[in-house]
RNA sequence: GGCGACGUAGCCAAGUGGUAAGGCAGAGGACUGCAAAUCCUUCACCCCCGGUUCGAAUCCGGGCGUCGCCUCCA
């Protein structure tokens, strides 16, 4: 099934492991999704598409994967934002669902095998909630329920750190009812007019964290092979996660968690409330969808990755390296050496290559290291490609850069662009006068045809044209 | 203060013991009628100071600097 063997950085242990499924040739993956309140920004994409980037690597190894992500539609910033713009909580979250899923879609994030919203799984959390009762790991208060840190002694595996050290530096307000400072929600009571359902302890809504312990058993189980998420979530939503979970299965929640460094702006990270973020909707704008993801993979995962605009550029001109190969193998393959064996040692290379693009994913999905597998086939092809036009060399070579991209998530297939019959009869009239030795007419027309956007290259094989 | 990361070329970034991948930008050359694209060449005292080792960007100790988390966070 798979002659790579898969290594991961378990947040958990603290290293890399080498991945083993629970069950073979079968990998649950659950994802923290976001809270569809407002645009998600580039940062909150950066996790996205690594996330999507695993999940297409992981097929590609031949797992069948089973990639949940989750939308949380309730909460109290949902709440805020729509009385802000005077709509109800659904449509808000309909709203940027929608949005969501256009900027994802544009980005080549595929879409999970399931993604369930907090709002349509109120029974299972209260299930949960009930079972935690039960099992004395929670109590309520006034409406609300809250989890009881100090019976779940594992509290702060995840994030190496205990209830008592953390307290050392809190600057945090304690609600004065709690048994202990560190309990956190389950299920908080609604005040009126705000969106609620009914419990076994009154009208009210579910806390953040119960949620993806639901939905994430509902769908995948009591242990799921992958959890991921961004790396500010390690505390305190999966710690809480595991406390929820695992105090009620008596069960690993994951058997690897995966986070992903922050992207960040200006020297500190890309969020909402510090107000330097920019919307993924505006950014595409700007630039094309495959050179953010480009960027964004440009990384490794774990890395801190700092954005700014020249970088996304920077990728977009990379993207057109290896947009002109692809370019440049089309528009040989017509003219292409059919029966001949073509260069035996870049074929090799070639081969070699395969195998280093996904040894290179293979270890912790490093798609920086994979990348620089891509572009050394680039450069190398471009070379061969002078003087050795062998059909098996132009296919080969197609066929690695269009898997290794589709891998990654980058779809460089425009399509069959035609132009109109205006251009070509330029393009004619060009070569007419390059043939009758009028350089000054040829060039006009290139200028022209640039000044429309068009940027003609003679080649050995005839002119060939691209938008530029 | 606690916990966790990070510091590699002008910029971005791989590399975790055998004397530095890749991309962007720059310089020179080749190709071209000129271009474009492409190729070749060129561009690194691996933050500092000690230590271990035949050998350190890589391991250990100590500095300096940056970032994240410490109950909104991807």
């Amino acid at each position: 099934m798979t002659s790579t063997s898969i290594r991961l950085y378990d947040t958990l242990t603290q290293q890399k492991r080498p991945f083993v499924p629970l069950e073979p040739g079968r990998v649950r993956v659950y994802a923290c999704g976001p809270t569809v309140y407002h645009h998600l920004h580039i940062g909150n994409f950066r996790s996205f598409v690594i996330f999507d980037t695993l999940g297409r690597f992981l097929r590609r190894e031949g797992f069948e994967v089973q990639f949940v992500q989750n939308f949380t539609d309730i909460d109290d910033k949902m709440i805020q934002r729509a009385n802000e713009l005077g709509v109800g909580v659904p449509d808000l979250a309909e709203q940027f669902i929608a949005q969501y899923r256009e900027d994802a879609a544009a980005l080549g994030v595929e879409p999970p095998y399931e993604s369930p919203r907090a709002t349509e799984h109120v029974p299972e959390i209260i299930a949960h909630i009930e079972g935690l009762l039960a099992a004395g790991l929670a109590y309520v208060l006034e409406g609300d329920v809250y989890f009881r840190v100090g019976s779940f002694p594992d509290y702060g595996k995840l994030s190496h750190e205990s209830p008592d050290e953390r307290l050392a530096g809190a600057r945090i307000e304690v609600d004065q009812r709690k048994e202990d400072p560190a309990d956190f929600v389950l299920w908080k009571s609604s005040r009126p007019g705000e969106p609620s359902w009914p419990s076994p302890w009154g009208p009210g809504r579910p806390g953040w964290h119960i949620e993806c312990s639901a939905m994430a058993h509902c769908y995948l189980g009591d242990t799921v092979d992958i959890h991921a998420g961004g790396m500010d979530l390690i505390f305190p939503h999966h710690e809480n996660e595991i406390a929820q979970s695992e105090g009620l299965l008596h069960k690993p929640l994951a058997r690897y968690w995966m986070h992903v460094a922050m992207l960040t702006m200006d020297g500190s990270k890309m969020s909402k409330s510090q107000g330097n973020i920019v919307p993924l909707s505006e950014l595409r704008q700007h630039y094309r969808p495959q050179s953010i993801r480009l960027f964004l993979l440009s990384a490794h995962y774990r890395t801190p990755l700092a954005f700014r605009e020249e970088l996304v550029a920077a990728s977009q001109s990379a993207l057109e390296r290896i947009e002109n190969c692809l370019a440049r193998l089309d528009h040989l393959l017509p003219h292409a050496a059919r029966d001949v064996r073509g260069d035996q040692s870049y074929l090799e290379r070639l081969e070699r290559a395969e195998r280093e693009f996904e040894a290179a994913l293979a270890d912790d999905l490093n798609t920086a290291q994979a990348q620089a597998v891509l572009f050394d086939v680039v450069r190398e092809a471009n070379a061969t490609l002078d003087v050795d036009t062998a059909q098996t060399v132009i296919e080969r070579t197609r066929n690695f850069l269009v898997d290794s991209l589709a891998t990654m998530g980058i779809d460089l297939s425009g399509g069959e662009e035609q132009l109109g019959a205006d251009v070509d009869r330029l393009i004619a009239d060009r070569e007419r006068a390059r043939q009758a030795k009028d350089y000054a007419q040829a060039d006009r027309i290139r200028d022209e045809l640039r000044d429309r956007g068009i940027v003609l290259e003679d080649t050995p094989q005839g002119v060939r044209w691209r938008r530029g």
